[in-house]
RNA sequence: CGGGAUGUAGCGCAGCUUGGUAGCGCACCUCGCUUGGGACGAGGGGGUCGCAGGUUCAAAUCCUGUCAUCCCGACCA
């Protein structure tokens, strides 16, 4: 490809709008143009990227005997209705109505539509198990898109459903999909941690998520992780051994039930700090409204409640914290001195997490203004759930060492969704007695465009962006320094002909600018490696260089391809 | 949806306080010169100042409303 030619342009500045480091080098490489919130345009660099990724997912896949297709991207409300998630996936998904006003919407996710294909065309036991899959755009109406690529309105997702007569087969399919992952990834140059996950709105009981580990902010997962044994979860549904540590108010000097005066004492902080004691022999209230119900969460006062494990603890869709109001009317007391005491159970549901089980002699709510009651004991016959938020420190479930903490960008998951959306689809095949049986379903995500913003969000520097040679949209740069010198012009265009005919991806940039403005372009898109044909020419030697770790060597044209090959054998 | 900020040429911005000819840099076009790290000179094209009302002889500028975008919190590939 010639540079003149090339469809892109290159900022000169980073774009004022984006924050993510990917967003701004994408944009400022000229790989993607916005063209309103959260939805961009590929421009012929970044669809060379997503070709590639798309290949590599493709050929891995298609290697466990999966098989491509494609669904539609506009979908009839009906399935949605079939499945029961037409009411349930609130605003996301976008709906729109078409010319005879029937209810239609743009494709979030295709559970429904594969299961309704599926159970058409397979009847039978015999022509299970099944895994298909397609890469195609999505759309999710975020409540707020941001960071670019990284999370989009549209984007492009590989999908793929597989279909089941046991629990067992799906297990093995899933280990299957669990090693293709990790090759995937680590042939699109991303080192990747397979962690435990929530499910969220796909629903069903063991998931992962594939997270690229960073240490920025657009990581916006944490992950808890363990060094000692590969326990590894995302937050949301990460749990953790609590480090022995008094929970014994009476360390305190609180052995007895009473009340005492706390004016104005509303937080943990101020009144551990005012009764001298340590937050975590307070147990402290945090009020909820759960699909428009009134919950109350009693949990250890130096924890956070997970809000969606206390989501997944209640079978609730919805959960916000509840204001002050709505804690006097439904606790009938203040913020800041509520309890699970004197509230009326039958329209309050009160639920207690884990780290309230081994607390003694503790600090409580009294719910009355301005006081508190310390030597509190629980109830017998109370019920534990774990809605807390792990923290750093606390010891991993599996071998007891302290966990550590990371963020992640997620750029895959894969879930057992077990009969979730074909029990209520009425997706059956017959079985080897002649009877009807709902398939069991897996099913298995890769966000292409954000594995690509991934990709740059990981590999960068202050010059632009450093692809792995195995996604990078062209594999050569040839930068003849001065495109009139009839020398540098024919080795240039003798190279690159001969580059080009060994399937070697190469640019020649031949526009007529200086050797800066190319460099920078150079350097800014990211090419693996760069060959200049300059002044050195006149020894019949060109300059090597890679992008990833800056070396320069000065080759013959003919070494110079060798090397093109050698790096790309690797 | 709540809190903060911003909308002026393709991109980055100034002008607004104190109303009076719409500007700068980059990019683009022409000519010249230049060719190893985003050159230089001369000339040129391009903007209903987000949108709608209002105040005024006069609005990018003041007032009201509205829309959009970005950042911080609840969703997910």
């Amino acid at each position: 490809m010639k540079m003149s030619k090339l469809f892109v342009q290159t900022l000169r500045e980073f774009p004022n709008d984006a924050e993510a480091i990917s967003h701004k080098l994408l944009v400022r490489a000229g790989f993607i143009k916005k063209l309103t919130n959260g939805i961009y345009t590929y421009m012929p660099l970044a669809q060379r990227v997503l070709t590639k990724i798309s290949n590599i997912v493709r050929e891995e896949l298609n290697a466990t005997g999966a098989q491509e297709l494609l669904m539609p991207f506009v979908q009839p409300a009906e399935v949605w209705q079939k499945s029961g998630r037409w009411q349930v996936y609130g605003r996301e998904l976008l709906r729109c109505k078409d010319r005879h006003d029937n209810d239609m919407c743009l494709a979030p996710t295709h559970e429904e539509v594969i299961t309704s294909v599926v159970s058409e065309v397979v009847n039978s036991y015999k022509q299970l198990p099944i895994n298909l899959y397609q890469i195609q755009t999505k759309f999710r109406d975020e409540i707020r898109p941001r960071f670019g690529l990284l999370r989009g309105r549209e984007f492009i997702m590989k999908d793929a459903y597989s279909f089941h007569t046991s629990q067992e087969d799906l297990e093995r399919e899933y280990e299957v999909m669990a090693k293709a992952y990790s090759t995937i990834f680590k042939r699109c140059g991303l080192e990747t941690k397979a962690v435990q996950s929530d499910s969220g709105a796909i629903g069903g009981a063991v998931s992962h998520e594939y997270m690229v580990l960073t240490d920025t902010m657009v990581g916006e997962n944490d992950v808890f992780y363990c060094e000692n044994c590969d326990y590894s979860a995302n937050s949301n549904h990460a749990i953790s051994i609590l480090p022995l540590e008094a929970t014994n108010g009476a360390d305190y000097g609180y052995s007895e039930e009473k009340i005492v005066d706390t004016p104005n004492v509303k937080t943990i902080e101020e009144l551990a700090e005012f009764l001298k004691i340590n937050p975590n022999c307070i147990l402290k209230a945090v009020a909820y409204i759960a699909d428009s119900n009134p919950v109350i969460v009693m949990i250890r006062g130096d924890k956070e409640v997970e809000e969606t494990k206390l989501l997944n603890a209640l079978n609730a869709l919805e959960i916000r914290p509840m204001e002050n109001s709505e804690v006097r009317e439904y606790l009938n007391s203040e913020a800041g001195f509520i309890s699970y005491r004197n509230v009326d159970k039958s329209k309050v549901r009160v639920i207690f997490d884990k780290t309230a089980q081994n607390m003694k002699n503790f600090v409580l709510g009294a719910n009355i203004k301005d006081k508190h009651i310390v030597g509190a004991n629980l109830e017998s016959n109370i019920e534990f759930f774990d809605v807390s938020l792990v923290k750093e420190g606390e010891f991993c479930p599996v071998c007891h060492k302290p966990l550590k903490v990371t963020r992640g960008i997620e750029v895959g998951n894969i879930f057992q969704l077990g009969t979730k959306y074909s029990k209520p689809m009425n997706a059956c095949y017959t079985d080897e007695n002649g009877q009807l049986k709902p398939y069991i379903m897996g099913c298995y995500g890769i966000g292409v465009s954000r594995t690509m913003a991934a990709a740059v969000e990981k590999y960068h520097d202050d010059f632009g962006i450093i692809w792995p040679i195995q996604i990078a949209p062209y594999h050569v740069d040839i930068v003849p320094v001065n495109i009139e010198d009839p020398e540098q012009s024919k080795v240039a265009y003798e190279l690159y002909e001969k580059l080009c005919a060994l399937g070697i991806e190469t640019v020649i940039d031949d526009r007529y600018d200086r050797a800066g403005v190319k460099f920078k372009d150079s350097e800014l898109i990211g090419f693996p490696i760069r060959i200049t044909v300059g002044k050195t020419i006149s020894e019949g030697l060109v300059e090597f260089k890679t992008r990833k770790d800056g070396q320069m060597i000065k080759l013959t044209p003919n070494e110079a391809i060798e090397k093109c090959q050698q790096i790309l054998l690797n």
